[in-house]
This record gives C-alpha cells, structure tokens and sequence, in this order.
DNA sequence: TTCCGAAAAGCTAACCGTTAGTGCTATGTT
DNA sequence: AACATAGCACTAACGGTTAGCTTTTCGGAA
C-alpha cells in the first residue's frame, strides 16, 4: 500500500520546515532566529513545528537515525567472520568523510558557533555509543564483557568525534584505530 | 594579604545559594523547583543567583573544577619517570570511588533522572577530556602527537564515566585501563 | 574621617524555548 | 453519508535567562 495523501502531507510539512529552519539559520545564525520566527517563515503553527521536532537543536540534526543505523548495520552487516575493529574503522571513515565534505562545512560551522547545538551533538554521540554497544554485545561470534563492549563502542564513537577536528581526519582515523584495535586485542582470552 | 570582607561575604552568599539549591532539589526534584524559588529560600534576587552561577545546572556541579584540576594533577605532579597510564588509573579509581560513595548516591541519582542534568555532566567531561589532554601532551617525557595525547584522553574519561554505571565499579576500571594501556603502548615508536 | 569609585546585590520587565488546553479541518474508513 | 481521528492552529502560560537601571556596601585615597 502506497503512502496516502496524509502522510505525503505530513512528510511535506516536516520537510518544509526544516528546510526552513536549515535556511534561516545559516543565512543569519542559529542563535539569531528564534521559533517562532522560523514557524512564521514555514507558514506553520509554533505548536506544529514542535509536533513534528522535538526541540530546536532537532532541527539541524534531522536525518541523526541515519547514523546510528549506519553504525549498527557496519556490525551486524559485515561478512561472516570478519573481523570487528576493520569493519567499524570502514564505517568510521566514510562517516567522517560524509561530515568533512566541502558541502557540509556551513552547517558544521554553525554547530561548532552555538554552544547549545554542540551539547546536543554531545549527547546525540552517546546515545549512538550505546546503540552500537549493544550490537557488538549481541554478536556471538565476538563474546566480551559488557564493559568491554560499551568500551570499544565509547572509543570508535570518540574516533569519529576526534577525527572529525583534526587537521587531517583521514590520518586521524587510521591513527586513533591502531589504538582501539590493540584495546580491543587486550580483551581477548 | 588575607581576603576582606567583601570577599567574605560574596563566598558565603555564593555557598549559601549552593546549598539552599541542593538541599531543595534532593527535598523535591530538580524539575519540581524552579530558579525563583531557590532564589528566593536563599533570600536573594534572581539576578544575584545567576551572577553566581552561569545555569541552574552549574548548582548541582559546584565544585566541577577540583575534577578537572585532580586530573590534570595526577598527570603533572606523578613521580618522575613514573609512567602515564597507572598514574591516570590511580586517579580514575580514587574519582569513581568517590563518586560512587554512598554519601553521594542521592545527588547521583537526582543527576540520572533529569536529562538536563545528564547532559550538562557530559559537557563538562569534554571539557575535562580537553584539559587533560593539554596536561598529556605537555609532558616532554611522552612526546606524542596531538591526536594521541586526546585519544588518550577521551579514554580516560570514557573509564570515569563507564566505571560510574557499572555493577563492580572498581573492577570496571582496572578492565578499560588494561584496554587503554593497549592503546597507549600502540602508540610507542 | 570623609569621600569616591567599584563591586555586589536588587528590581522590573522582558525574551526565548517549550507545553497544555481547546477547537477546527481535512482525510481515511465504515 | 457519517464518523473517527490525525494534523494543525491559536492563545496563554511556564521556566530559565538576560538587559537595563538603581541602590547598597565595601576598600582605599585624600
């Protein structure tokens, strides 16, 4: 069954106003445009803004469930008895490369300028961190500790994160994944 | 020169507010008190309040910088030639304790419960993580690059955190600092 | 001592993100 | 055709935070 007219609509209206909101923000800066002034320019309601995001700094991180399922997939997806660490160091790569290209450095600007997205980014990392602790604990093939598990997932997050400032996140990555795959060495019987 | 009364009275004004603001949150919920009430129990303006403390966060964390500064210590002031990681893991395993004291359950627990606050505390370890980071990499007897000294760094921090949640906090610890002595060692020339 | 400049504290009034309450309108279903 | 419901609008408010301005209090110089 083909999405009916309410939900095109819906998605519409979402799409619209963040499509909005990503516009006025960068045109004069996040902290500069308030809800209802990006409600008003969408031709919505502030109640429907925030019927369709839970928050402001939601806005600007749309599509953040992509992530979080890319991650998860990198693990769950990989080929039979593929080691982990290369599998996550792949996934890691093409992240940091999606968020370092040229098209997105407007928008990475702007989270870096207002203290309040980059507490959101924050928390949005360790929700990611625990979602792909848990895959790497459900796996059979790998049986580690809980705290390992949660440990090595914290670190690729913190791969990601940290690859992402340095002045060459290419090399970054490939230098803090020689790390993590000696940690993860040292969990092994 | 010994501090004068002016000093006198804005310390006790501030420690007054901090307690006041504790004491009212583990009374009734983070949530269930509001800034003009603390403000007004500690019989001063609101104003007052927020010239003393930058968000109604900051009164659960008052004493955030001993953290960061016992952190930076356990680095700049180890043994000579005592080498990095043991040193950071003292440190982490003293931390956690106190964390985990049951003195300080309740505070914790309020912590856990309200998302502001959790996401105010992991701000402030990214603050700490950088901190330290500075301190490793200052250390002419490591030597190593910038992106390994905050890799290391995050790592440490990630065990404080990881340690806090885990069932045996103590044993937590001494598991992800046998991962992150992995990683320093790969790291090495 | 007296007086001045500055720091601390106060008051008012607002701004901004967010939510509850209520009702209207369009859509999918019977 | 009629009903149930999801989406949206509107108003009004709440709570954290800040700007602007006045008053009090202290430290040191005259």
């Amino acid at each position: 069954m083909p999405p009916g007219r309410r939900e095109r609509k819906k998605a519409a209206t979402r799409q619209k106003i963040a499509d909005t909101a990503l516009r006025l923000f960068l045109e004069r800066g996040y902290d500069a445009v308030g809800i209802r002034e990006v409600a008003a320019e969408a031709d919505v309601a502030v109640t429907t803004l925030f019927s369709h995001f839970a928050s402001k700094e939601a806005l600007v991180f749309e599509q953040d469930q992509d992530f979080e399922q890319r991650l998860m997939r990198a693990v769950t997806d990989r080929a039979p008895h593929e080691p982990l660490i290369p599998a996550l160091r792949r996934e890691v790569h093409a992240l940091v490369r999606h968020c370092t290209a040229d098209s997105a450095a407007p928008i990475w600007r702007m989270i870096d300028e207002s203290p309040a997205l980059r507490e959101y980014e924050e928390s949005m990392r360790l929700r990611h961190a625990e979602s792909l602790a848990t895959a790497i604990a459900a796996d059979p093939d790998l049986s580690r500790s809980t705290t390992a598990c949660r440990t090595i997932a914290r670190f690729a997050i913190d791969a990601y994160s940290l690859a992402r400032e340095a002045a060459d996140p290419d090399a970054a990555v490939d230098e803090i994944f020689r790390m993590i795959e000696a940690a993860w060495e040292a969990t092994s019987p």
